[in-house]
RNA sequence: GGCGGAGUGGCCGAGUGGCUUAGGCAAGGGCCUGCAAAGCCCUGUACGCGGGUUCGAUUCCCGCCUCCGCCUCCA
């Protein structure tokens, strides 16, 4: 069994053979930090936090490459416009990316390189590329000679002919070529400026994640990832010239389908985005997470009020399998269920442990029903792997029902081990929440519970009036009372 | 104008030349419950339009319509 990835540049599901036996070198394009993160972006983190989560699983040794473009045109008009430096509006927005990276339950990368922290590594294929015949200096500015390149727009399908020139018209006049591109931009007056041998400018877009990407993962490497949005210019453009350089560059290129609204993509000149930020106060992270992972990472996803709503109930569903099984577990006393993680667990591998194992070893293949893997292991086909998850659940329940140990355990731990690929167990990080992160829970527990003593009281006179007089004050403050035949049980509603 | 993608039951969302025609959400009926909730059981026969190929097409081919993305900054 082995994984197959769609290759944009292949136009089809291929076979993924790793370069270096056992090791996987992923590089994402990230966050352009002009504006905090909307939905859009973060379903891009979601789609490719899944991948490397699923080549962890799959036993290969990953490096996770996704940059921050921190200087380009729109981060110096947004700081001109609010009256602050250029670096104020990339920190402020590199943050609230971080944030949502990790409110999402976005695994870190093992290297987060800046742009303008590799101006050096830019010079240096800069001068590769123009002692190549691949590039030229004028008017300040360095640019790409794409009639050097034969291979050119074979990642996108586009053919230079049919292209329309680029519409740059502060730099038409000094490009042999109107759709030549830019690798370096020269410095305008009151313009940030690092100083190179064509005299002092700024990274373009393209150059940099093309230094980066060989700097950390190699001149060869396996997938170079983002949204498809990107395919052209973006990855075309760093093609040609990693390539021209003499570099392989990327074996396999991997694009996420982009989130719509309104019939519009999100964009962010359109100023009609959906901010992350603004998305958690209404539905918990982990449910957004949901949302958006749960259609293939390659469809069009059209983002709705109502289909939010749906994945938040089909989630919900999920997660009351998962605490209700634990619950019974503890309950039975027979395994420890890990209802807090372990502070130290390693990071690569922390949250996808299965509890019940008293190795406590990583989640591997194994561990996961065969349909599962097959269905991940098909260009990661996530709606299918969740129909597994639904089985296996459904069988959960029916466990549960029957009071069969063994049963529920078994369960448990396999739909723990498969959401846990998906970056969707509730019992592990960052979902469940540390302890001592609540200091008033032990006084509402005691209030609670008084209460629900109360109410057993009621219920045993057959006063049931004043039972369900306490159900609904308890309700409206967001404690939900189920009874079950082991004696009610409370959840908290968000 | 060029390149690429998509149109599936009330909704989201897979998939396939016929055979058991995913899964979820919502809905209706039932079981359970003091009543609920949750769960369980049952029900619903869909593939944009018109041709063609075929014994048979939602699935293949041709044409058309609609929508989306890229060709300019964009995950």
């Amino acid at each position: 069994m082995t994984l197959r990835l769609y290759d944009t540049a292949a136009r089809e599901v291929r076979d993924f053979v790793p370069l270096v036996p056992g090791k996987v070198s992923l590089y994402l394009c990230g966050a352009t930090v002009q504006a905090p993160p909307h939905i859009g972006h973060i379903r891009s983190g979601v789609s490719f936090d899944v991948l490397v989560r699923w080549l962890k699983a799959s036993g290969y040794q990953v490096t996770f490459c996704r940059n921050v473009t921190d200087i380009d045109d729109k981060v110096l008009r947004v700081a001109a416009a609010e009256g602050v430096a250029w670096w104020q509006v990339a920190q402020r927005n590199e943050r609230a990316f971080s944030r949502a990276y990790d409110a999402l339950g976005c695994l870190p990368p093992e290297v987060e390189p800046r742009a303008t922290g590799h101006v050096p590594e830019m010079i240096v294929l800069m001068r590769r590329l123009i002692d190549g015949g691949h590039a030229y200096a004028a008017g300040g500015d360095v640019y790409f000679d794409i009639s050097s390149c034969p291979s050119y727009g074979s990642l996108s399908g586009q053919r230079p002919d049919h292209m329309r020139p680029a519409g740059d018209s502060d730099t038409a006049g000094a490009k042999r070529d109107p759709r030549d591109f830019t690798l370096w931009k020269g410095a305008k007056p009151g313009e940030p400026a690092w100083e190179t041998p064509w005299g002092p400018g700024r990274p373009g877009w393209h150059l940099e994640c093309s230094a980066m990407a060989t700097k950390y993962l190699g001149p060869s490497f396996d997938i170079h990832g983002g949204g498809l949005d990107l395919v052209f210019p973006h990855h075309e453009n760093e093609l040609a010239q990693s390539r021209a350089a003499g570099d392989g560059f990327a074996r396999y290129w991997v694009h996420n389908g982009l989130v719509g609204v309104a019939g519009e993509k999100m964009s962010k000149s359109l100023g009609n985005s959906l901010l992350v930020d603004a998305m958690i106060t209404q539905v918990r992270p982990v449910e957004l997470r949901y949302y958006l992972g749960q259609a293939h990472y390659r469809s069009p996803l059209e983002y709705s009020p109502e289909a939010l709503a749906e994945a938040v109930a089909s989630y919900r569903g999920i997660e009351g399998f998962v605490i209700r099984a634990a619950e019974f577990l503890r309950a039975q006393g027979d395994f420890g269920v890990a209802w807090e993680p372990n502070a130290d667990q390693d990071q690569d591998r922390g949250d996808l442990r299965g509890t019940l194992d008293p190795a406590d070893a990583p989640v591997g293949l194994r561990d996961l029903p065969a349909a599962f893997v097959a269905a991940l292991d098909d260009d990661l086909g996530v709606p299918q792997a969740l129909a597994v998850v639904h089985d296996v659940l459904h069988a959960g329940n029916n466990a549960l029902a029957a009071g069969d140990t063994d049963a529920v355990a078994a369960a448990l731990a396999s739909v723990r081990a498969m959401l846990g690929v998906l970056g969707l167990d509730p019992l592990a990080p960052p979902w469940v929440s540390r302890a001592g992160d609540d200091d008033l829970r032990g006084v509402v527990e005691a209030l609670v519970t008084m209460a629900l003593d109360e109410r057993q009281a009621a219920r045993d006179r057959k006063d049931y009036d004043a039972a369900d007089a306490i159900r609904e004050r308890l309700q409206a403050a967001g404690v939900i009372i189920d009874d079950t035949p082991n004696g009610p049980r409370i959840e908290l509603k968000r």
